[in-house]
DNA sequence: GATGAATGAGTATTCATTCAT
DNA sequence: GATGAATGAATACTCATTCAT
């Protein structure tokens, strides 16, 4: 996800809207930086060295410090991008007609941007990354998330005690499911969530059905044994 | 929770079912090894260096390495530990009268288990530890929770397409939420099982109440704001 | 000091004597670079990077590189600044009238120039800029010096034993008095070249007064405790 | 100096009073790795590699680590050890009957220590190892070359401007002296100590003479010719 | 058996210097 | 000529694991 994205787009051009371009090259660099720490960090979680990030990309580790002042400016960097698509998301998921749709509709795609991005779960739950990208994230979303639970709300499709600081909860622990799911069915999430929407309508008589299935008991113990490289 | 559990139980003899006996010296410094081990992982997760463990046990490292072949043997022993614990849980509620209070007691309990405990969500999130401990588990618990499903969905109580495989996940999705909120709002995910509980059952006219308030938007940010020593 | 000092002169001709005249930009960037050197090195040592150097010049590092083979013969180029200037204050010296007081007085200015310049420090006591300027400022100084000392001991009014060798080691011992009371009493200094005085005298039945006071006792401290970056 | 100073004495022993003695091979390796840092940081500075201390003491990294918190740690344990010595020559200078000549003695001896020792002369110039060790060095020294100063004032020998403090700046100027001539000429400070000591004194009618000659014009040369590591 | 000493590969970061644009 | 991008060796420090005492 994180792997294409918007990453081609126009706000990831040269290190932000206040310098001037880069050169040819050095964008290009600074772009199979981004790419390969995206990878990465993706697949294998934030903790992966940053000599290891240049050596993906295909440069030297100094040039990842130039164009980075530390491993945090880089996760950053790749978070700003991720809370773009995130926020272009729910400004897309206003515009549809059904509330309660919109609500539904906006979890699963952010769900499935969190789904199997490792780093991008890990930058959620720990906030290492400094401060002024919390805030922006909060700014950037807490007022759309606003108002696409409070129309839900308004219908009294979604329970009334629904809060919109749920959300991110909810996306959390979905995207928790996905990631351990990861290698053996990305897609289990995705039945989690048929619950938790089951769980945030205001009244139900009949089931929504859940469409992925279960993991098969064997499912189940392959997922245990995953080998995740290291807890330090 | 990690810290007593079952710990002297069966499961402690020497280093597995098949040699003999520790000498009763050799037995205390392991159960001191394990008991350091569960209390600096329940807090501060598996990235605590075995120096630590020695120390916070009162001996030497070599000695963990005489009693654990490596890190991963110590961690998996405590997941035995847990899930010994976990499933007595699930005995204890397959003898509750009502299938579907059983369900989710033995939901709550689980979750209260995991809340909090980092280590132990470090565990079943990255099974880095390999071998037969996972069968162990499955074949510990898949009866047990098995039973307790089914008996939910004899009833009519819990919805048809309900699986077994489907506990651990959201008990994992709880355990993700306690850990977010963990300095916060250590309690919030009784929220979110609360949620759950609603969407796992069969069908619902009434809203069970969510006792426990949602994040207001500061809280959210603070939690956000958290940080974590380190990804590695 | 250095920062103005005689900069301009004769000596700033191109990369040396033996090459045609720079372009005019090229020769403006080349002060340009000797000013910022001069500033940083001044006030932070030889420690600064290139990098910062430029980026104070206003220029590319590349510019540097053009000008200055390494780092080494910028700070070289910037030695031999100094020693110009020191020899002016020599030749000054030279044409006062009373020889002691021409040599306190040379010994004080030289002090003057040497305190509180950490870079210039540095070069006199790392010479690890090599070649031909070092045998520059044996030319440029020696006579001059020797011709100091000498009147002052022709006179009777220095003592017979005092060589022109021993004047850099006496403002080599004064700057480094001046370094380490930097911030806690940047004068001070002043209050050993007095001692010097009186000990380079030939006879003496009055004392000078020292004009400077003593550090305080806890003056002493805090500059003990003073922090400096680095030692490398 | 350091190099042999007291350093196989008893306050070297196992890592301090307080702890119970390391085992004979690391006290050997502790040993090891003091000798070592002493003598790269001595002829060197500080700013050389932990890396190449343990290389030079035959021993990994991680085993200088385990001895020592970091590389602080180890230069403060030798600040100590030299803080010593040169508090015993200060109580030994006391017990000399002719307050002068301790007075002399004592700077003589306390700039051998310092002559040559780089590292210490940075330590004590570069306070960039922790605190405590700089009370301690006032509280160790002050009333010891208090007394030694008072004395010969008492007396009328030395001027009665001279304060205590000045002796440490005396000493380190000898010590940047002794520095400068390194590899030239190791005994030149003591002609400039004898410049001092003429200048300390209350009155004078005849002239100590400079038993060390100075440097001839060539030495002087080379002198400044010596490559030093680096400015960083 | 227990201890804790030793090891060294691994991590983030800096900076002199070279070279493509 | 100027620029600044790229490089990579170097530095302080950590920690899982092995092995001498």
């Amino acid at each position: 996800l994180w792997k294409d994205g918007m990453a081609g787009s126009k706000d990831s051009g040269p290190a932000g809207q206040n310098s001037r371009p880069l050169r040819q090259d050095a964008e290009r660099n600074r772009q199979r930086i981004l790419a390969a720490a995206a990878e990465v960090f993706t697949e294998r979680g934030l903790g992966v060295s940053l000599d290891e990030v240049a050596r993906h990309a295909g440069v030297g580790v100094g040039t990842v410090y130039r164009r980075f002042a530390d491993k945090e400016e880089l996760v950053e960097t790749l978070f700003v991008e991720r809370v773009n698509e995130l926020a272009a998301i729910a400004e897309r998921a206003l515009e549809m007609p059904d509330p309660w749709q919109a609500l539904v509709s906006f979890l699963e795609q952010w769900a499935t941007v969190l789904a199997g991005n490792v780093g991008l779960r890990q930058m959620l739950l720990f906030a290492t990354y400094a401060g002024d990208r919390v805030s922006y994230a909060r700014e950037t979303f807490a007022p759309l998330v606003g108002a696409i639970v409070n129309r839900a709300k308004a219908t009294g499709q979604a329970r009334a005690d629904l809060a919109t600081t749920d959300i991110p909860f909810i996306a959390l622990m979905l995207s928790s499911a996905a990631e351990y799911a990861q290698y053996s069915r990305p897609e289990i999430w995705r039945r989690y969530l048929t619950l938790l929407i089951d769980g945030m309508c205001s009244s139900r008589h009949t089931i929504t059905p859940l469409t992925v299935p279960a993991l098969l008991p064997e499912e189940l113990e392959a997922t245990m044994r995953q080998r995740i490289p290291r807890h330090r």
